[in-house]
DNA sequence: CACAATTAGTTGCGGATGCAACTGTCTGGG
DNA sequence: CCCAGACAGTTGCATCCGCAACTAATTGTG
């Protein structure tokens, strides 16, 4: 099954699908950012941590690098901004004192609570303008993609 | 505060379609970079401005910016450094001399014609995990989500 | 024809980011 | 028991990025 004309001899962006993924990946980021960016002050890493940490019962920044794949660095600074609005908490691990656990502040439950729902209904309606078949090709797709990139969990 | 089974409100990253299509996206951009980037000592603003003017013949750097959805300033310096690199020039318009029509130099003809059909291989081998469904569902859930998100070109 | 508004493109600046180096802590082979 | 190496996390530094302000040229409107 050929994506374009095998004669072509330039490359159409609009017609890639790398560059397609790539934009409609940003699109939908920035559709759902302006949800916890504007309501809540929280930009995509800090988002991405208050996700992590909320599913849980504290964890490690570690643990946080490697669930969201952010660079430890990029994790480390969210963590800190994060820490400073008091939306977070961290103690020294007392069986490894390198490790600290991260926590949600009671006001960080607060927001993850108001958030989370909020953040679902922007994924269901983004995911209303698809038909079943559309939708169930586009999570297959994503699967064999994750799987052949090696991004699995 | 209510006990609640984590799956109902909790959120898990890993099944969520933004950011599965962000870490997919990422992904296949990697794949995609280590040949631009690793072979000719293009980064992806560059590489985006080659292939845009490479397809036709000229382009201002507002074309660039509209097609590929890059800010103006990040078209404006790739295309500084392309042109110190010497793969493209740019020449006053004579229409508009607020324009500056920007065309690819003999070398970056050079580099454009070794590096499509390199970066289509790619793409088609990132394809060619997915069965013909798949393909046909995630080419038609890109196409929807673009419609929905304003993104058509 | 004049001048305000618009457009193409560049640049200063503050903030974000990744890499490498660093601190502090743990662990395993001798 | 000790020290080299591994590991969690932070920070300095160079770079990248977008916003806003800017220059220069064009267009529209009276």
């Amino acid at each position: 099954m050929s994506v374009r004309a095998p004669t072509e001899l330039g490359l159409e962006l609009a017609a890639f699908v790398p560059y397609r993924l790539n934009r409609v990946a940003v699109g939908v980021s920035n559709h759902l950012s302006d949800i916890y960016r504007e309501r809540f002050g929280l930009d995509i890493p800090e988002w991405r941590v208050m996700a992590t940490v909320g599913s849980r019962h504290g964890c490690t920044a570690q643990h946080i690098a490697e669930s969201t794949r952010m660079h430890k660095t990029r994790v480390s600074r969210a963590i800190a901004h994060l820490e400073e609005r008091e939306l977070i908490e961290r103690a020294s691990s007392a069986a490894d004192r390198r490790e600290r656990e991260v926590r949600l502040t009671k006001a960080g439950r607060k927001v993850y609570a108001e958030l989370v729902p909020l953040v679902l209904e922007r994924e269901r309606e983004l995911l209303a303008c698809l038909t079943k078949e559309q939708l169930r090709g586009l999570l297959a797709g994503l699967d064999a993609l994750e799987s052949f990139l090696g991004l699995q969990d």
